[in-house]
DNA sequence: TTGATAGCGTC
DNA sequence: TTCGGAA
DNA sequence: TTCCGAAGACGCTATCAA
């Protein structure tokens, strides 16, 4: 445990990536070999369920600490972080320090999942006596989750390629999917055979960058492939030794969520990955994202539900084809493979995303504002000739959405944020008029810069009204334009409206709260949209 | 039995 | 998903 | 150019209090 502690407090207390690669590289070709595959798993967001919850966590620290409720709260808000906070408050025990390695307190914490409470607590309790203050923060962040040390996977994939000279593509493969930490070592898992030995073993998704300027950059027309941005979810269908798995994007098994694919489970070809988009459909039209929203973290399906929004496979691209890993083949040859599986497998579960044609970036242009009309939510633009690559990676593939609405709104609430922020009111609720009220209608994550949300800040220090808990109602005067993806009724604001992905756009400090857009522009924003 | 809420996945 | 900041 | 943290809405499940 205080080997990785230390590997910790290094990764936080540097921002410089060289710095934590080179302690992350360090750590694994050192470190203990049954420590190891957790640190990648901890690292690369397979965290192990959470056994103890966070108000559990709370009171046995307040009742350690003896601290009155408040005290916690406050302490709570000005760190930003529950994990921090406890390990801060906790008391010395001065009792004789623990050398449990950290795979020992991993698996002792999945051991609590079906526990009766008080052995939680029992354990909770020796665990805080017998680690220092940095290893109890190390200790309660493997159950609160989400270290915040500027570690994520892709880092992880880079230390992990420095540490066992694999390149990062590769081992980005090898460590997809499933695999339990306590039954695998990480040399193991990084064998060159090893790709091969697990039938669901899925590819890593190719995402697409977000295309700021239009597409006349991008060059010739004919060099690009243009497809609608369907509004669904990330999805990979395998067929492996007469097997078959459907992946999410966060690597999550969901086959059985979707008894609709099972009868693909006969039709695919051996030997098949397919990359598309899980969507529900009703009369052969692609239905809204919150349809499916229904079926996602579902245990069982309804008839009506089979019945009123079936699930489809839309597929756009081909990953193997007869067993073979055919990422490096150009698009066009990769597509053409597809076409041929999706005929072949001749099933309405699976679907062929359809290829738009245009001769000129003018005509796609147009193209694109009948997206809404397609079910769609914008364009995807791919290189005819790329290869199918790993992660994130600008050139190749785009995603050229739709413009979003805007509104313009007047902040009323503030609150503190969390980690980094946790000194800041950078968390802010807006309302547009009613008559001469004021009705909330969204909070948004701030799109401000550094500089505003410092200004932002001052300014509610100095104009806030009222205190209930953390928010702040402040004199609604500043004005913001919001922007968003998205609108649809909703019961759960008094407002009436829910916005998909609201942000600040930009500061109006031009404008006025009493030029502000009212309640029925949105009320007319949803109609409209509704079509 | 009902209702609220934490947690966690999707976008 | 979005965004700004840092390397 | 790439990566990271901080942030939003929603629906479902599990859990616990009324």
């Amino acid at each position: 445990m205080q080997r990785f502690t230390q590997l910790v407090k290094i990764l936080s207390n540097s921002t410089k990536t060289n710095e934590k690669l080179e302690a992350l590289r360090h750590y694994f070709t050192t470190a203990d070999t049954l420590d190891k595959p957790w640190v990648l798993a901890l690292f690369s967001g397979r965290r192990p369920k959470r056994t103890v919850n966070s108000s559990q966590l709370k009171q046995w620290c307040i009742k350690t600490a003896n601290l009155p409720e408040w005290l916690f709260e406050e302490c709570y808000h000005t760190v930003g972080d529950l994990g921090e906070t406890i390990a801060l408050l906790l008391p010395d025990s001065g009792q004789q320090l623990s050398t449990h390695p950290l795979h020992y307190w991993l698996e002792q914490l999945m051991r609590l999942e079906k526990a009766p409470e008080a052995d939680k607590q029992q354990f909770i309790l020796q665990a805080w006596q017998e680690l220092d203050t940095g290893e109890r923060f190390v200790f309660n962040k493997l159950i609160t989750g989400g270290f915040r040390i500027g570690v994520s996977q892709q880092m992880m994939v880079n230390a992990l390629s420095l540490a066992y000279d694999i390149p990062p593509a590769t081992l980005s493969h090898m460590i997809s999917g499933n695999w339990d930490p306590r039954q695998t070592t990480l040399e193991t898992l990084l064998h060159a055979d090893n790709t091969n030995a697990d039938d669901s073993k899925p590819y890593p998704f190719y995402l697409a960058y977000a295309l700021e300027d239009g597409p006349t950059a991008l060059g010739q027309p004919e060099d690009w492939v243009a497809e609608w941005k369907w509004d669904g979810i990330r999805g990979q269908i395998i067929k492996r030794n007469g097997q078959l798995f459907v992946w999410s994007r966060g690597e999550e098994l969901i086959t059985e969520k979707f008894p609709e694919y099972a009868p693909l489970q006969d039709a695919l070809p051996e030997g098949t990955v397919i990359d598309g988009e899980i969507l529900t459909y009703a009369n052969d039209f692609p239905l809204p994202f919150q349809s499916l929203q229904t079926r996602i973290g579902r245990k069982n399906v309804t008839r009506k539900q089979l019945q009123e929004a079936p699930v489809a496979f839309l597929s756009y691209d081909l990953l193997e084809w007869q067993g073979q890993d055919i990422r490096d083949k150009p698009l066009q040859e990769r597509r053409q493979l597809l076409e041929q599986v999706v005929e072949f497998t001749n099933h309405p579960a699976l679907r062929l995303s359809p290829v738009i044609t245009f001769d000129s970036w003018e005509r796609l242009t147009e193209l694109r504002q009948q997206s809404r009309d397609q079910g769609s939510e914008g364009l995807m633009l791919k290189r005819r000739s790329a290869p199918y690559q790993v992660g994130r990676k600008r050139g190749d593939w785009w995603k050229w959405k739709i413009d979003p609405f805007t509104i313009d709104a007047v902040m009323i609430y503030a609150q503190k944020g969390h980690g980094r922020r946790a000194d800041l009111y950078t968390d802010y609720t807006f309302a547009v008029k009613d008559g001469d009220k004021l009705v909330p209608f969204t909070k948004a994550y701030s799109g401000l810069t550094d500089k505003e949300i410092n200004e932002v800040d001052n300014w509610v220090k100095r104009h806030s009204l009222e205190k209930f808990g953390p928010v702040r109602t402040v004199q609604p005067e500043l004005v913001f334009e919001i922007a968003f993806e998205g609108i649809a009724a909703s019961n759960r604001h008094k407002s009436g409206v829910a916005l998909r992905f609201p942000r600040i756009h930009r500061w109006r400090k031009d404008k006025t709260p009493e030029e502000i857009n009212t309640l029925l522009d949105l009320q007319q924003l949803l109609q409209q949209y509704k079509g």
